[in-house]
Order: structure tokens, then C-alpha cells, then sequence
DNA sequence: CAACCAGGTGCTGCCATAGCT
DNA sequence: CAGCTATGGCAGCACCTGGTT
């Protein structure tokens, strides 16, 4: 900045007042300076500038892996809204092989310039139940646990399966089999439990759930297994939409029509890229509205105060063909 | 940091040399100022070190929408190699609906702290031709044009239109419709391009290519057409894998065989989470790889002279079983 | 209205110093 | 006194604000 200000003959708080469109600049002078930086480069430092209003119009998001699908929504979800926030996105994703625990993801986003912590919880942290946030810094942990010191937000795992089993319920169904993701996930474990509780609810005893990668192929391999092992089942849930896909080919490998002989129903609508005619039944969730919570309780407005909350966004059943009366 | 030394009774350079591991300290003046800053919560100032070193261990990445299956790819790869490079990626979202012209992207990037910028440009900017990067900052390009004045890195999406047309010519076809994508997408251009040109290179008009939208329904659209208008076809190459699985499913519902009666490739390799026993013949890009050599180029080493260049990363030819030699 | 000067933001490389062996 | 360690002072990185000319 000094240099423009040099070689446009003019101070250094003019040169200021240009790069940040003030008033009281003379237009030629404005121009001249323009000029000027265009010429040499110019580039506002960003250090410069942060070190002086102590703030970074970024935020931190740190996943685990980022081509997972919940994580990719994430951060399209935090990306829209830091943009309504002209804000940026500041992205560190740990090592797939270390251990991920918050203290150290907190660690290496305070070293960063950011606003707010968000860190994606998507299986269970070793220290989350000992961790405390760094003080003076907004910190999120996108994660369906509640936290005592810490807001979480999450889409709704749990209440996701008990709109999916009030439909299948509804419509007569209560032999009910589960498709699971791995059992460490998070998103699992609450989809699972919401479908086990479901079913208790109304003194009907889950049958052993089936434990699958989220996978289409996981899916078949389950629903291959369910078809020739279980004559009573009329439903499967399996916990995301990519296994219910796999599942439903394999049932009607295995001679059932869907969703005549057996329902299915999966989680996410992620299908519709991928598969023509989409019929499943399934939950979306609003990613977007994910993102917005997240963004806003990461970075709260000035003012603020940053109570401790838990967040979980509801999900929307989206009936399509895949689910039907059961078979007599 | 200050707050520290006071409070620790040592000066900031000694609080300094603590918190970045360096030698020279007593061994109890270590502890008690670690102890210290664990009190105060102490983070030190990104922008002070920035300002300091006139480094940000950040690279800028710009892309239109996160979503889109190539963006996703991009960011996984880029995270990858930052990660490499214990570096942190600023990520900036382009309005979906604001023109995405490449100086705006550099002077949005620019005020970021970053060592480098990538801009993800998946259809052609208005300013491609006249675009200048900012002197001083390494500036990459990902898209399959070459740029005179920028580093372009893409993986190479007209090869591997070739790859796939060779394979298809080896089986003894000549009849290859196509299903592209929307046109204003550069992968798009050079995809329909090689598909194109293969062609033309062996003398066979190529009939006219259908239009999708990277989905598998508008996949299916086309399918469904070609089953219908052309009986010569005999194999259908759709420029992604979505496409190509709703292609296959409008062959079948309209009565032809795959691979007998009609061969089907895509591109991507990105079916295998969602359908069970994927079979589709495809090709698959190292978004890893692409994502190093970006990051690379966009974060020279220093000393490395940071000369324009245009890369293009071959993708590998994955043969499954939805192409055969053609119906007699 | 336009421009200047001074001061402050956090951090660290260089150098100085003090106290040892 | 040379050679070492532990510590502190200073300056400057780029920017902006407020007071002053």
C-alpha cells in the first residue's frame, strides 16, 4: 500500500480510503490511484487488515473426510450461508488414519483465521464428553450428542426413523427389518435407535438389525440375507438411500416385488442423480437450513449471547413408491 | 500474547518461543507459561503471524456450486493435498445466480488470505480470453481450455472420450450415439468433442448427440429416444455415469438387452455407492492426483518458477460388463 | 475537502545482555 | 575471555482511525 501511495504521489490513508470506496477522495485522485494499483498489483493485505479490526470473515469448518455424503452437504449447507454472511469458509480436513478428537481439531483451527469453529462429528470424539470450547470463540459441533458446554446441530437421525416407521406403521406394517450404516457413525446410531424405539413403543420386538457400509452393495448383500431368512418381514428401513437401493435389488433378485411383497424405505433422497424413476420413499433434510444454524450459532451476531443449545432440524417424508399395504 | 507475558512475569518473546516450541527456555519458565496461556485461553493471532511472515498457509478455492459431482471431487482432492502440505483451503462459493466472471473470483480471493488461488471453471467464463491473474500469486485454472497466461490443470476429458471410443471400435462398433451433458459445460465441450472427432477420425458421420443434463432421468430420456428413433445404434456413450445408468434402464424398459443388443459406457466411476453390482464400463479419474498437481501449481515451492503450463490428467478405462461386441 | 502524522494491532528475527562454565 | 544458555528490547510487517493541518 505504501508503494501505491508512493508512485501516485499521494499518502497512504488516501490510497485507504480508495481500495475501500470512502468518501472524500477527489475523483481525479481516485482515479490516479486506482490506476496505480492496478498497475503495481495491488492486493490488500489480509493480514494487515485483520490484525487491525481484530475480526476474519471466515469461518472454520473442520470434517474428517470430506467426499463423505453428510459431509458434502455440510459444507454446501455452511457455504450458502457464510456467503449470505459474506463471509469465507475456512476448510481443514484431518487425516483420515489419526485419531479425530475435538481438542486437537479445536487446536489446529485457533491457529487459523477464523470466527467460529465448526467441527463435523460424524462418529463419536475419544474427549467429547471431557471437552471444553476454546473461550472466546464460537464453536459448533455438528453432531446429534448434546453437549452440556458446547451448541450442537444436526439434522434429525432420531426423528428421521419415526416419521419413516409412523408411515410404514400406518400403513399396516410392524415386521419392520433394519438396514444400518457402520456402527461407529453417529447418524447411525440414531437412526437405529429411533427405529428400535419405534418399534418398542408399540411392544413389538425388533428383530436383529443388519449392519451394512452405506453402500449399495451392503444394501444387497442385507436384503439378499433378509429375503431368504426372514418369511414374515413386510418393510425394511435401511438408513440411507443408497443401501435401500441395493436392498430392493436384491429382493427383486431374490423374486419379491416392491413394494407388493416387502416395503422399503431409506434416508436422505440422494438417489434422484442417480437412478432414473426414483421411487423410494425417504426423508429429506434441509441441509441448507443445516447450514444456516450452524453458521449462525458459529459466528453469532454481535450482541448475541452464545447460549448452549442443541439443534435438531426435522426432516421431511417424501412418500413415493416404494412403500405400500403389506401383503396379506 | 502480551496478556500472557504479563501474567506469566516473562517478556512476549519468551511467551513466543513457548508456544512455537522453540529452544532456549527453562525448562520451569516452560510449564508456568504453558500453564499461563492454558488460563487465559490463549490463541495466537493468526493475523500477527500472517502479518509477520507474509505467508497464510491457506490456498484460495473458488468454485460456482459445491454440489455438483465435480466440485465435490475437486475440493476432496485439493483438501487431500493441502493436507500434505499442512495447509488450509479458504473456500469460496460464486453466487449460483451472480455472473461468475474470473476477475471477479480473483478479486474476491484476493482479500482472502491466501497463498494461492484455484478457480474451478465448469462452464467458460465471459473473460477466459482477457482474464490476467494478479502478479504475485500463483493462480490455476481448472478447466480443460489451455490459457496462455495461467496454469490450466484438468483431468483430461477429452481423452477420455478416446479411451472409451477406442474400446468401443475394438469391440467392432461403429454405430455410437451419444448422450452429453448441457452444453454450456466444459466437460461437457470436450467430451463431446472426442467423442466427436473419434469418429470422424475413422470416417463414420457421428449422428446427432443428445442433450442431458448429468442426470440420470435426462439419461433415461435419451435412452428411451434413441430405443426408439435408431435401430442402427449399437452402442450409446453417455458422458457420465448417471446418465449412462438411465440410459441402460430406458433400454431395458424398452425391450433391448445390455450389453447384448446395445453397448453403454459413461464416465466417472461414480455409480458404485449407490447401485449394487455396478457394471457399468466407465473411466475413472484420479481426483487425487488432479487435486496434488493443482494445489502444486497454485502453492509453487519457492524458487520453482512459476511457468505457465496446461496439464491434463489421463483417466483409466474401466471395462465391466455393459459393453460387448455388437449384435450381429 | 484533501492530506498528513502518530499510534496501535500480534508476532517474531535480530541483537544485546546477564549469568554461567 | 571464549562459549554457552536464558531472557529481554526493538523494530517492522500492512492497515486503519482520529486528531490535526
Amino acid at each position: 500500500m505504501a508503494d501505491v501511495a508512493r508512485a501516485a504521489g499521494v499518502s497512504q490513508q488516501t490510497v485507504s480510503r480508495v481500495a475501500n470506496g470512502l468518501p472524500n477522495v477527489n475523483e481525479q485522485t481516485r482515479q490516479r490511484v486506482q490506476a496505480t494499483m492496478q498497475e503495481l498489483g495491488f492486493r490488500p493485505s489480509y493480514a494487515g487488515r485483520s490484525l487491525r479490526d481484530g475480526r476474519y470473515h471466515s469461518v472454520g469448518l473442520c470434517v474428517n473426510d470430506v467426499t463423505k455424503f453428510g459431509n458434502l452437504s455440510m459444507i454446501d449447507g455452511i457455504a450458502s450461508a457464510a456467503r449470505e454472511h459474506n463471509c469465507a469458509i475456512t476448510l481443514v480436513e484431518m487425516s483420515k488414519t489419526e485419531e479425530f478428537s475435538l481438542a486437537e481439531a479445536t487446536r489446529r483451527m485457533a491457529a487459523l483465521p477464523v470466527d467460529g469453529i465448526i467441527i463435523g462429528m460424524s462418529r463419536m470424539a475419544p474427549d467429547f464428553e471431557t471437552f471444553d470450547p476454546l473461550p472466546g470463540i464460537g464453536t459448533v459441533i455438528v453432531t446429534m450428542y448434546a453437549h452440556p458446554r458446547v451448541t450442537t446441530v444436526d439434522s434429525d437421525h432420531y426423528g428421521c426413523s419415526l416419521l419413516l416407521m409412523d408411515h410404514l406403521f400406518e400403513l399396516g406394517h410392524d415386521q419392520i427389518r433394519y438396514i444400518g450404516g457402520p456402527s461407529f457413525s453417529v447418524d447411525e446410531q440414531f437412526r437405529r435407535a429411533g427405529w428400535q424405539d419405534a418399534l418398542e413403543r408399540k411392544h413389538i420386538k425388533p428383530q436383529a438389525p443388519l449392519e451394512g457400509d452405506w453402500s449399495a452393495n451392503s444394501g444387497y448383500e442385507a436384503g439378499r440375507y433378509l429375503a431368504e431368512h426372514d418369511r414374515t418381514m413386510t418393510a425394511i428401513y435401511a438408513a440411507n438411500d443408497q443401501m435401500a437401493n441395493g436392498a430392493i435389488a436384491a429382493l427383486r433378485d431374490s423374486g419379491l416385488r416392491v413394494p407388493e411383497d416387502v416395503s422399503v424405505v431409506g434416508v436422505d433422497d440422494s438417489l434422484d442423480d442417480f437412478v432414473a424413476h426414483n421411487e423410494l420413499t425417504t426423508v429429506r433434510f434441509d441441509l441448507h437450513q443445516r447450514g444456516r444454524e450452524v453458521f449462525e450459532h458459529a459466528v453469532p451476531e454481535a450482541g448475541t449471547v452464545g447460549k448452549t443449545v442443541a439443534i435438531r432440524i426435522p426432516g421431511q417424508l417424501i412418500i413415493r413408491h416404494s412403500t405400500a399395504i403389506p401383503r396379506s
